[in-house]
DNA sequence: TGGTGTGAACAACTTCACAGCG
DNA sequence: CGCTGTGAAGTTGTTCACACCA
């Protein structure tokens, strides 16, 4: 029913999740799915969906299911990705410049609007059309003055708090960290980690315990 | 008491997570910690970091803390991140090749031994001393030659289900999968997926519902 | 004394089961 | 009739509180 209540994270995730698997289905040309049918593609439980969608609203139809289009957009609504949002970059290393290239965040509204290094090299580098390459000492600045939203840190981890310190200071309110380190942060600003190390770390572990090698 | 039961997945992913900081203490030369001043450190919970460890046995001295060498021994020993794990790479975009560099993963025992890619520019290059980019066609024969146990998929999401599929039929019992897309597999095969732009959407949400922009 | 290890209380999340509607 | 939406039951994970030990 919606009612404005408190939202199990683990529903927001799944709720960005559900919509690559709709867009797909869209692309197929299938108009309607039901959540015994869609549960099956996403590998979840069938009353999972329908709770999760539940907490934003009624978007099924009794006895047919889930409108593909229809729901795809409200999950954009929800998610906040249909408008754009503005990224900064920091850190031009291997990594750094696979994720500006990366042509999955364009696709799904997130924008590379700067970057920033501290290598002389790399300064001045131009990306796109309107990306340049700015020291990192002007990272307040050029932040403030084209709107970043959203601050990405692809620097090694020695680097990582000051970077952090740094976008919180130039107003960021929102960091994806892939430095394998926890930065020390207002509770304003919100930081998501990511750790491929991580992820192999639970393969090794469960490959270790259900199938013997 | 370590007996032998069902241990949470969230506890095995912060166990990963604690190796990171306890390779900081070690290298800062702290001998001993609470779980008191490591909770800080994690962002945890002190009873949390008490309880994650006690299903693997009694680390710890009353009284005093836990030895840091010590317990990251113990902890490498639990992921069995102490031996060397021989990763295949599939797709060399920018990603791959980012992957391929990134020096983090062999530091924690994750070794890159083939990579495969269908551009003939990219087939025949050569990466560190042992590494060199094989046709796809090759990915079986290969694999199983070196001795693969977990594949890393890099390739455009159009391509990931062939390739889970390849792996798969190499013998491969784990895969870290890049593609935003959740690939059909059997039972026997872990997959771990990673994508980025989750993380973008759930900063997005979180970031018009807790601060006003 | 001070900090671990852990049963028991609590909180969060998932699944069931069915009422209710198209 | 079939499938959604949802309270209630069940499951899993987290935190408390304290016995116990160095």
């Amino acid at each position: 029913m919606g009612k404005e209540l408190r939202i199990p994270s683990a529903t927001i995730e799944r709720i960005a999740f559900y919509s690559r698997p709709l867009e797909d289905l869209l692309v197929k040309g299938v108009r309607v799915i039901s959540s015994d049918k869609f549960a099956d593609m996403c590998k979840v439980n069938p009353a999972q969906i329908r709770k999760d969608l539940s907490y934003f609203g009624e978007f099924g139809v009794r006895g047919v299911g889930y409108d593909v289009r229809d729901l795809l957009t409200a999950i954009k609504k929800i998610l906040v990705s249909d408008r754009e949002w503005k990224l900064a970059l920091v850190g031009l290393g291997n990594l750094g410049m696979a994720l500006l290239r990366h042509e999955n965040f364009l696709k799904r509204g997130y924008r590379f609007v700067a970057a920033f290094d501290v290598d002389p090299r790399r300064i001045g580098r131009r990306f796109a059309r309107e990306l340049v390459v700015h020291h990192v000492a002007r990272l307040n600045e050029v932040s403030r003055e084209l709107g970043v939203t959203i601050g990405v840190i692809a620097t090694p981890s020695s680097q990582a708090q000051a970077v952090s310190d740094l976008l919180v200071s130039a107003g960021v309110k929102a960091i994806l960290n892939f430095s394998p380190i926890h930065v020390r942060k207002p509770e304003s600003c919100l930081v998501e980690n990511v750790d491929f190390t991580v992820n192999l770390d639970n393969l090794a572990y469960h490959l270790t315990r259900t199938a013997a090698l």
